[in-house]
DNA sequence: CCTTGATCTAGACCCGACTCTAGCTTCTAG
DNA sequence: CTAGAAGCTAGAGTCGGGTCTAGATCAAGG
């Protein structure tokens, strides 16, 4: 039942450095616990809090934030609504990360498609080069009305 | 017609610093050109590279990528296959980050929804709290089976 | 008994992308 | 003529998020 760090590393896909480095910055709710020479233990629970952060990681959440999260919890019962603010607020935050990048994706496929065209018929080196005066002029004026589904 | 770089630094948004930092790590096509005190000169083909620069890392393109991209400029004519593949690649990689945040959205409306329920329940507490196995095991299962339409 | 491998700590190092500082020059307005 | 703003360079510092190293300890197997 009691995992040691290298067991945990492999579980969880963090390195064992991650995994002293995490519980440096005070990631961990329950500090983690020591067998008699020192080494760490760690439980299930833990290796799933740790599936979580990661997950709240790849969503662009600093450890910070998590941090703020996990005091919270430290902090016992009685603060759900700070919890649930700190949640929504990053929700808010990744869809608007959301809608950046979908913009920024129509743009390009946009450029990518003109600039094929204008590689298949041999005028190519037409887009998004700034040494072509020409071109980037041309080029930005489009830029301005991109696709109409944007 | 001659931008100083304040000016520049105004209209593209970026600091004067992060102009000079651009340059050094070989960002523009044409070579910034001089005034014969040593000031930079710039023009509005700059201003329009840059609005791509600052879209094309706004999507998460790292300076790297842009700098492989400018120098495949640079060369001249006969890579637009080279730079094509170079735009699909991040185009590829823009759409993963996009899947891979709102899966994470989807987790997170869902177990933020259940949290609030059980708040209103006064049942709280029992979301996302790895010092409350039993909590963070029923979740888990939750987590596990997220919204029919993730 | 000895090696191998996992662990420990403290602290150095890395990378990306800037940001800022020091010390100097140069332009502009009063 | 002079103060203040804006520029210049080289190089140091920052921040986030780790990663790695050195040197010590410990447990197990041959």
């Amino acid at each position: 039942m009691d995992l040691s760090i290298g067991e945990v590393a492999e579980r969880s896909g963090l390195s064992v450095h991650a995994l002293r480095f995490y519980e440096r910055e005070g990631l961990f709710a329950n500090p983690v616990r020591r067998l008699s020479n020192g080494r760490r233990i760690y439980h299930e629970e833990d290796l799933e809090w740790l599936a979580i952060c990661t997950k709240l990681r790849s969503s662009g959440m600093p450890l910070a934030m998590i941090r703020q999260y996990i005091e919270l919890v430290r902090q016992g019962p009685g603060n759900e609504h700070e919890r649930l603010e700190l949640l929504r607020r990053h929700e808010t935050h990744v869809e608007e990360r959301i809608r950046e990048l979908q913009e920024t994706l129509a743009v390009m496929r946009y450029k990518v498609r003109v600039y094929e065209e204008h590689v298949a018929r041999g005028e190519a080196d037409r887009l998004w080069n700034p040494s072509h005066p020409d071109a980037a002029r041309t080029d930005s004026h489009q830029e301005c009305r991109p696709p109409q589904g944007a």
